[in-house]
DNA sequence: CATGAATGAGCGTTCATTCAT
DNA sequence: AATGAATGAACGCTCATTCAT
């Protein structure tokens, strides 16, 4: 009865749209299951988002521009001699973000892998940006010399693994290795390993006090 | 015209549903793009496998009782003081194993990350005893002063994803990273950053002798 | 092209179920059949009736309630001594009933002999009130002394039976002993035979009045 | 492993068609049901029976003939004066028939109430046949002075109603009637109530006397 | 004779979207 | 802005039948 909004509405589909396509996928999903979760009209995904399809692209790209806008935020701060701690902080910052946008996240890191063209748009649009920030973090740490050498595109590799993974596997985690992603504390524990993870990249001590001797 | 036998159709069948269900996902393809491509007639598909459902079963079913077998083989040869070793090849042989069933890699990881009967089965019956193998290592590891101590669920998941990712997301790995996960060399270029992470499990030196020492 | 009201709509697709259901049977019959009959979408019988299961259960559903309808409404006018009327009227109506619903009635008269949740449905929901209604009116009948003694539920069958046979065999009736079912004075002719029927029931007058005489 | 002779594949199916074809109508009964319940080869079917619609046609056809036998039979026993007994017997034998087929029964008097082209045939070779054997019968009895006037057709319609109809629906019978229509005591029963109707179409005592006085 | 693979048409249902109201 | 009727294509699946082995 009581007239609702259009903004109302727009969330109330994503909202909805969120839940199925992370629980049952995006072509396992109807627009009219949406519809009905959102007490909606059928019509009004269409009107409002050109579409299922459009729907996907709108969910996928908001969530990638909150996921590079944290990297380029905390890429925005490195400086000389800092780039592991902007590395930390950025990991930590991505874990959150992560957190808060748990069905999100899953329905996005899962969608990414068939082949389509919203994929190919998401891969040049976002994703070698993140590629090219958190490669030139690494290339600076290399030089600084606070890094060990490596193959960029496999530390690469190795940390969105380590960053997506979890969330992709929510139930996985919950019902095989009872750990419960969706809690708050999930996020700091699983840091801790992320940082592990990034300690392994330095150059460890005596090498780097062999490497600065042999410099002076 | 001419009748050929069930073993040929069967297998066409499989052929074109790893590729199709590996490109568009499950939900995404339908069976008569299967039947097409594999030349074959579309009741075959439920006459063989009790409809598109039994097929995707039949495929997650295959792959990971290969994959087990392939833990369960290493796991066999573990002896005192081997661990390290025998996770070593127990990683190179899944590489292996993923690399030679690449497109079934990335349909069967992606699947598995929807709500279904399918995934729940899969769950119980083949990811716990992938857990128990490999925390059963690890837990020996640790035991015996190799592994330094840690959270074995959050490893368990790290190499889980280590291992995973790169097959989940070859069209990222080659169009953004520039690598080519399905040349065969990448199974043992990748291999060595694994023994890294592996090696970054191990107690370091330096603890290891002084724990040597103390036990002296 | 232009957009008709959902009430035509549903009409049409009843009205073309009700002739191909009587013809060909229910699972004889197609919903494209009845769709392309009823110039209807084909979606609309799933949208409207929910499925064509859902049509059949409709088309029975109201034809039984217009029949209990009738008994209920003859059974209320039952008083002392006035049974027999109250039969006569009662069949009356329901000859008449199944004539506007000739197709209906033999429809609806096939499809419950076959075995079905429907059909225990009907069984459960209208039949045996139908049966509660008619033996009340039979044992009031013999209890006041007007009919003759008998068992009931056969009195009922051969109700039912002489009812009924006519409507679920018109072909028959047409073809074989050329009588026009569908004809109006049909329902006249074939009351006076229920009549005779019913009068048999009747304690003979001898009996009656010896009756009568022993009561005095 | 032990060789069946054609003579039990045949009966085989035809029981299990019998059966089928009985509790979910011809059309709703699939040939690879049947095989399945006849433990036979699907091929089978087309093989001995020219298809689906040729086992039909066969049941039905041994249905009437068998039943078209019983009425001939005790036809051929008429003579001057015993047309009532003739009849009487009749009924029984075809109550014994039906009993003796139940379910074949059921399913004939079913199938027989959808347009088709083998009811087309049923209804100019059995049932032309049967009205022309109870039409001689109830005719001589008339002109013999021993049945009352009527309209003919009327009376067949009659006289099969209350003979089939019990038949047509045993489920009703037996959950809303509570009667056991398969328990050999029915047809005795039953066979009781059609007498009693058998009676009712005869000339009563008094008018009989009165006919035969006003003949002198 | 018996088998089961193979066929292609058809089944009932659901799809995403459009559009008049 | 919001509705629900309407569309036609596509969905997964089953059908009766054929036929080489």
């Amino acid at each position: 009865m009581t007239q609702t909004n259009s903004r109302d509405t727009k969330q109330k589909i994503l909202d909805a749209a969120i839940y199925l396509f992370n629980s049952k996928g995006f072509t396992g999903t109807s627009v009219r299951e949406i519809a009905n979760r959102a007490n909606v009209n059928v019509a009004h995904i269409s009107y409002y988002f050109k579409g299922k399809g459009g729907l996907l692209e709108y969910l996928v790209s908001h969530y990638y521009e909150g996921y590079l806008k944290i990297i380029e935020e905390n890429y925005s701060h490195i400086q000389y001699g800092n780039t592991h701690d902007v590395l930390s902080k950025m990991i930590l910052d991505l874990l959150h973000y992560q957190h808060e946008n748990r069905q999100l996240s899953r329905l996005v890191y899962r969608e990414v892998t068939v082949d389509s063209v919203l994929n190919r748009e998401v891969m040049t649009t976002y994703l070698t940006k993140e590629k090219y920030y958190i490669k030139s973090l690494l290339e600076q740490g290399i030089e600084e010399g606070h890094f060990r050498k490596g193959f960029i595109p496999h530390l690469i590799i190795q940390l969105r693994s380590l960053l997506h993974m979890p969330y992709l596997q929510p139930q996985y985690m919950s019902e095989v290795l009872h750990i419960q992603p969706h809690e708050a504390y999930f996020v700091h524990q699983y840091y801790k390993e992320l940082k592990l993870w990034l300690n392994s990249l330095l150059v460890d001590k005596f090498s780097q006090d062999r490497n600065l001797l042999a410099i002076r």
